[in-house]
DNA sequence: GTATTATCTAAGTCT
DNA sequence: TAGATAATAC
């Protein structure tokens, strides 16, 4: 098998214990892919079927790309049978087959997050609950995390710690809304994302003979970017793998950035808990980095406790200097960026799909994209506002849900009277009313409009019944046509295309090219892969499913990527830029108030520098708009941890510094730390030379590093200072960075 | 019931 | 700043 030869030893080790349970801990840039890929095409080489495989990715894009991989190994006839995918499409998948076990219907809606908050708020409103205190969007995280610790709503309502919770943060209503929530979701047959997985989990708990068929039907298991799985995610991997024991997961702990939706590090811990027979394998060798990234890399994560040891390490060469650069403003940070760009792609001939622009916030990309667009360099944005959760789109796509489920009543909302049939406001406040007094579905009420009293004038009445004859021959002809005939179908016959059409303004046109855009996507989705079920409602489902690292355009190819560094998980690029290095941004405001958050904020700053092969830039501005006014910024505590040995410090910025208008000044809140403070006080006036005397660091003086401790200073010039630590050596220090406090 | 205007508020990361 | 919602006029 020449495969194995392109292994090192640790990664061959680990493809070749095929038995048991294994753990893989594969540092950054360390083959981890490579690995599993090879893996699973070992597996099949050994006369495993493809179909006892069940392999969890963190994204679609990552599943798909790993099976066209092991296809060039093993043939593509085979690899096609793998069940490979994220957790939610492969147990949606799942679900849809045994849906009717759990009471819900096969042709279930996945409700996205804005569904979601749209049912909490109305459900907030019938409570007769302030929307102030109840926010549709703190409600939904609080049940969310409840459902992914496996509490659902009854369970929530004698969860004595819980309730206490809610009621110390006054929001003692809240159990009484997720109650709500849960029965208008099974009403409307309709799953949210956090549902795929607990529903999953309800699935197993309550019909082991399910399981047993699942356990059987999967003789491998393989879970990607495990340090990323929660407790719902575990709990199925755990109950699927009991029977052979055949699991293997890989993962890094120190990239573990997702625990804000129940993420547990400690899934990574408890492995050998579970199965105390296990292997593990540690991954080592960066192959990706220079030295200096990874070592910089290597800084960082140093400061977070509680990690599992390993020495991440490179034969790649030195490289060069991490680049920091300070900006006056967020555009002119995309200037610099968008003339980096420029630069070193004149000299290198590099492909502008060299670099990657990674930032914290999606709404950071706005900066970005206008000086991109000013300087000619093409560049794609992934997340953010996607294409699918556009009005128009969703609008769409709301018609298609309906077809399919009847009772998906955020869908019928949606488009009851859209576009506009005169079914308003009051009739719609009338239904809702009804709808819980009578515990029936919107929907069931509108079939039924001619039997019920609901006070509503004959007129209104035809106009309803028009509506339900439509989606209902929607409903019919999707037993005879083709998904893409009846999209096609559906859009013109309910009139949204007339409407789009009739709109001349640029935002009009691009809407209606929009909607055709859905259509070539629903035809190429109906053309591909002729031997599985291509119907609308499996459209549906991929496409809610859809992680925002999935979009992939033929005409992509040679662009700048620009995507937050969540997104950026997994993914390479020679040149990167990190943006926005500032206090309260990176790290997030929310997350300096516990340690762990911040643990997990530093754990993300690792994953942005290791993403990159050849050269990181890192850069801050002094200040940034923000809910459209003007915020000042500081630089971010992550740049200060930095090694100084691997930074380049730009010599003076040339940029002349504009003026501000005092007005449109907003102070950041908090108490600066006294450190911050001087930083802040240098950067103000540091067009004029930073001296020494700034800070009053002289030749002679004993002073305290943070980190390296007590120091003695050697030598001074200029703003960069030699001080011997006696715990670490000497050390050049650039005064303004460096924490110093002088002692005498 | 519908169209237009004024006001509010959100944006932290993802499925 | 921009999209969502409430208020207002028709």
């Amino acid at each position: 098998m020449n495969y194995l030869e392109e292994l090192n030893d640790a990664q061959r080790k680990a493809v070749e214990s095929t038995e048991g349970p294994v753990m893989v801990i594969a540092g950054a840039g360390s083959g981890k892919t490579r690995v599993l890929t090879y893996r699973i095409a070992h597996l099949i080489n050994k006369k495993v079927d493809p179909f006892n495989i069940l392999a969890l990715t963190f994204t679609n894009k990552a599943a798909k790309e790993m099976k066209s991989r092991i296809g060039n190994i093993i043939g593509s006839s085979e690899s096609a049978n793998i069940w490979m995918g994220t957790f939610h499409s492969i147990f949606a998948r799942v679900l849809r087959f045994e849906a009717s076990l759990i009471g819900y219907p096969s042709n279930f809606t996945i409700y996205d997050t804005q569904d979601s908050r749209n049912a909490i708020k109305s459900i907030v409103k019938e409570l007769n609950l302030d929307d102030k205190i109840y926010k549709p969007s703190s409600v939904y995280s609080r049940i969310s995390s409840a459902k992914n610790n496996l509490i659902g709503a009854d369970d929530y309502l004698q969860h004595p710690e819980l309730i206490s919770q809610d009621e110390s943060s006054g929001k003692s209503q809240l159990r009484y809304i997720y109650k709500r929530y849960s029965e208008k979701c099974k009403r409307s047959g309709a799953m949210d994302f956090d549902d795929l997985l607990f529903n999953t989990n309800i699935l197993f708990r309550d019909h082991p003979n399910i399981l047993l068929k699942y356990q059987h039907k999967f003789h491998y298991l393989l879970v990607d970017e495990y340090q990323d799985t929660n407790y719902a995610q575990y709990l199925i991997i755990k109950k699927l793998a009991a029977l052979r024991e055949n699991i293997c997961v890989v993962g890094d702990d120190a990239q573990s950035i997702y625990g804000f939706r129940g993420a547990d590090i400690q899934n990574i811990l408890s492995f050998k808990n579970d199965y105390p027979d296990y292997k593990l394998f540690k991954l080592e060798q960066n192959y990706r980095s220079t030295k200096r990234i990874v070592e910089a890399a290597n800084s960082i994560i140093e400061k977070n406790k509680g990690q599992i040891k390993k020495n991440v390490w490179t034969s790649n060469e030195e490289g060069e200097l991490i680049k920091l650069v300070r900006n006056f403003t967020d555009n002119e940070e995309g200037l610099f960026v968008a003339q980096s760009i420029f630069e070193i792609n004149n000299e290198d001939k590099n492909q502008f799909s060299d670099f990657a622009v990674l930032y914290r916030t999606n709404a950071q990309s706005r900066a970005l994209e206008e000086a991109l667009r000013k300087t000619n360099i093409p560049y794609k944005i992934y997340g953010g506002l996607s294409f699918y959760q556009r009005k128009e789109i969703k609008d769409l796509l709301a018609y298609f849900r309906l077809t399919i489920n009847h009772n998906d009543e955020e869908s019928l909302m949606r488009v009851i009277n859209y576009p506009a049939r005169g079914i308003g406001k009051t009739t719609i406040e009338k239904l809702q009313v009804a709808s819980s007094e009578y515990n029936k579905s919107i929907w069931e009420l509108l079939e039924n409009i001619g039997a019920i009293e609901l006070n509503l004038n004959s007129g209104t009445k035809t106009k309803i019944s028009e509506f339900v004859t439509l989606i209902k021959s929607f409903r019919t002809m999707h037993e005879s046509h083709s998904a893409f005939e009846l999209g096609e179908h559906i859009s013109s016959s309910t009139g949204i295309l007339r409407e789009l059409y009739s709109d001349k303004s640029p935002e009009g046109v691009s809407r209606y090219d929009n909607i055709q855009e859905v259509l070539n996507a629903l035809k190429e989705f109906t053309d591909s892969n002729f031997d599985e079920e291509k119907s609308l409602s499996d459209f549906l489902i991929d496409v809610a499913l859809l992680t925002d690292a999935d979009q992939d355009n033929e005409d992509d190819l040679n662009k700048v990527t620009l995507m937050t560094v969540h997104a950026a998980k997994g993914l390479e690029f020679p040149y990167v830029f990190i943006v926005g290095l500032e206090e309260n941004l990176f790290p997030s405001q929310m997350a300096l108030s516990s340690r762990s958050d911040l643990e997990e904020e530093r754990r993300l700053f690792y994953v942005a520098l290791t993403r990159a092969k050849k050269r990181v830039f890192l850069s801050y501005s002094n200040t940034r708009y923000k809910w459209g006014s003007l915020n000042q910024c500081e630089p971010s505590r992550f740049i200060d941890e930095l090694d100084p040995a691997f930074l380049e410090f730009p010599s003076q910025n040339k940029i002349v510094k504009p003026e501000f208008q005092r007005e449109g000044f907003r102070r950041t809140t908090g108490n600066t730390p006294p450190i911050r403070r001087k930083l802040k006080a240098i950067d103000s006036h540091s067009q004029t030379n930073v001296s020494s005397s700034a800070q009053g660091v002289k030749t002679g003086m004993e002073v305290e590093h943070e980190r390296f401790g007590k120091g003695k200073v050697l030598h001074v010039e200029g703003d960069k200072a030699t001080v011997f630590f006696p715990n670490v050596g000497q050390k050049q220090l650039l005064l303004k960075f460096a924490r110093l406090t002088i002692l005498k």
